[in-house]
DNA sequence: CTGTTAGCGCTTTCAT
DNA sequence: ATGAAAGCGCTAACAG
């Protein structure tokens, strides 16, 4: 049997009719006669042909169908964090109704990044988890298809989903950081070299920290702390590489044993809150008589933690951008609901305490 | 400025040279002439030219330069089980090395995931988690390109990645079982319904379990319960729906506490063994003196909890899955390497213990 | 090093 | 309900 190399023009003569009515019987078999579609679906059995070929669509179209989604990561830590895996699935779920596939694109880092944008035939991109002045950005841009940046940076000619992390982190910062005498926060990385380490309040200043989403939660947690009358200066922000329990809790381990200790954890990640419970339990530190903390994304984890964190969603973002990228959305950003959640991780009424 | 509309022919024209030279110019620089190189990448410049359009270029090479790979799940389901974002970045690091695009194609399970396969300008396939007889495969093998499928089921026209599962379980299921008098599995799905809950050995015939590598294993346990002394009727095994620590804890929870508390639970994934550890934990259950746990596939949690585990990379089966669709490696079926890593969630020399 | 020719496989457009 | 013509934008093949 023939691999599935016959043509669509092959099969209409097999057929006995025009190309077109074979094209017809798989693009719009309404049109097209009980009788004449049979003929074509035998022939094309006969040939082992298995449908029009989608790249001589795509070119004849002028649409591939598809959506790129450029991860600005190595795949390994983008589909470890599970609000990547959220995101993805919300694109997936809309690209998938509208018969769109999705293209992944991962970000190496090199100097190519640009050219595989270019050399990706989708007929749109959405842009995960980047930093300011990515190559990707303009590459997209320049594409002349439409994009949609997720989180930031703000882009000219590329649309914006997300939601005002600075706003956010401040809400569950006050939270946070109620009555606390030596706030602390656990951080995202502050850039693509995810670097590790404890640094402080002036370290964090946005001119080094190109990630949009981290950057704009520590200026909201700055704001909180300030609110509670903390200087920025002495707030501890211990950076993880990755959205991962087990890394966070060495890092809590490393903070609450050390000599000023923290009694208010703001963390941006339920996973990375997840990790500073687990140390706070094997230290005997009692959450939330002794320490506070908090999370971000409101995930399973954190219902089961009891955490108190920021609820969003991520899947409705995804889906978001999906919608602007397929031409269903208007071309405009796309700010989304947030809200706080508060949970036992938290003093009851802690927003509403005086500060200490 | 025009958003990318001008065509490789138009560029050469207003470059003053022909369509030819033009594209030699982004496809074999090293053919051109520095001078008209430099006049058709400004007469590009002008026109806000980004680069040959993908599509024809598809067509006319005959080839996309993207691999497909269906994951036979929803997507939310494919991202949270850290197995297949291992494999998918084995996948994505070879194609990316190689200039290849990776497109995701989710199935819905819906009577169109055949037809998505031939609207998918792929130039092969990669099948992950799927379950015997899934249309899905002979999609791909009547789209007439090449497919390799992960984990199987084994199937005509396609190449098969693996690990031997059954004999990997059996070899883990020895150690695990050695001296346990009640031996418990902690199982993956048993097919697309995910439904969770306790069977005994009997209700995980192959013919009920269409997931051919949670059959593959469930076999494998079975034989070495068997070898151990054990009936597989009086073997108890939960289903989880995912491969999640969380579901594990409460499955194993519930077993634990039960009238036959189990003394051995070999788990089908790292994720769940961790789940188990954390429930015989809580109910001061010492490991492995009153209970021995497995896990499966070497993960960073499984060297974390120290547990004894299937040893095998996804990664480098993701690896081979996208070489052989490229067309590097041989065309024939890949059996990868495992061993089984021994740590303190089972006795020390447990596997050359006497059975009880 | 550069150019000419031809056509990848399909579907839009317009007729009948 | 069916068909004829045209061409999507590009590059393989083969000159020069």
């Amino acid at each position: 049997m023939n691999r599935s190399r016959a043509t669509l023009g092959e099969v209409a003569g097999r057929a006995g009719v025009s190309p077109m009515t074979a094209s017809y019987t798989y693009n719009r078999p309404e049109r097209v006669s009980e009788e004449a579609r049979a003929k074509v679906l035998a022939a094309a059995a006969e040939l082992g042909y298995a449908g029009p070929d989608a790249k001589a669509r795509s070119l004849r179209r002028g649409s591939s169908r598809t959506v790129g989604v450029v991860l600005g990561e190595q795949l390994s830590y983008a589909f470890e964090d599970p609000g990547a895996a959220a995101f993805l699935s919300g694109v997936a779920r809309v690209c998938a109704a509208a018969g769109y596939g999705v293209t992944i694109l991962p970000i190496t880092g090199a100097a190519d990044d640009a050219r595989r944008i270019h050399e990706t035939s989708a007929d749109g991109f959405i842009v995960w988890t980047t930093v300011d002045g990515d190559p990707v950005l303009s590459a997209v841009v320049a594409s002349g298809r439409p994009g949609v940046v997720h989180g930031g940076p703000a882009t000219e000619g590329l649309a914006l989903v997300g939601i005002d992390d600075a706003a956010a982190a401040r809400q569950v910062g006050l939270v946070a950081f109620a009555g606390a005498r030596r706030p602390a926060v656990l951080s995202f990385p502050l850039d693509r070299r995810r670097i590790a380490g404890v640094v402080r309040g002036p370290a964090t200043t946005a001119a080094r920290v190109p990630f949009p989403v981290t950057r704009d939660r520590l200026r909201g947690y700055r704001t909180a702390a300030r609110a509670r009358g903390h200087s920025w200066s002495d707030v501890v922000v211990s950076v993880c590489a990755r959205n991962d329990a087990d890394e966070a809790e060495r890092a809590a381990r490393s903070l609450l044993s050390g000599p000023h200790r923290p009694d208010a954890i703001a963390a941006m990640g339920d996973e990375l809150a997840g990790g500073v419970m687990r140390a706070a339990r094997t230290l005997g530190v009692r959450v939330p008589q002794d320490l506070a903390v908090t999370g971000w994304d409101d995930s399973r984890r954190a219902r089961e933690l009891k955490l108190t964190t920021v609820a969003q969603s991520l899947a409705e973002q995804g889906a978001a951008c999906a919608d602007f990228v397929l031409g269903a959305e208007p071309a405009r950003d796309f700010s989304a609901a947030w809200t706080v959640v508060e949970r036992g991780s938290t003093a009851a009424n802690a927003a509403r305490r005086p500060r200490t």
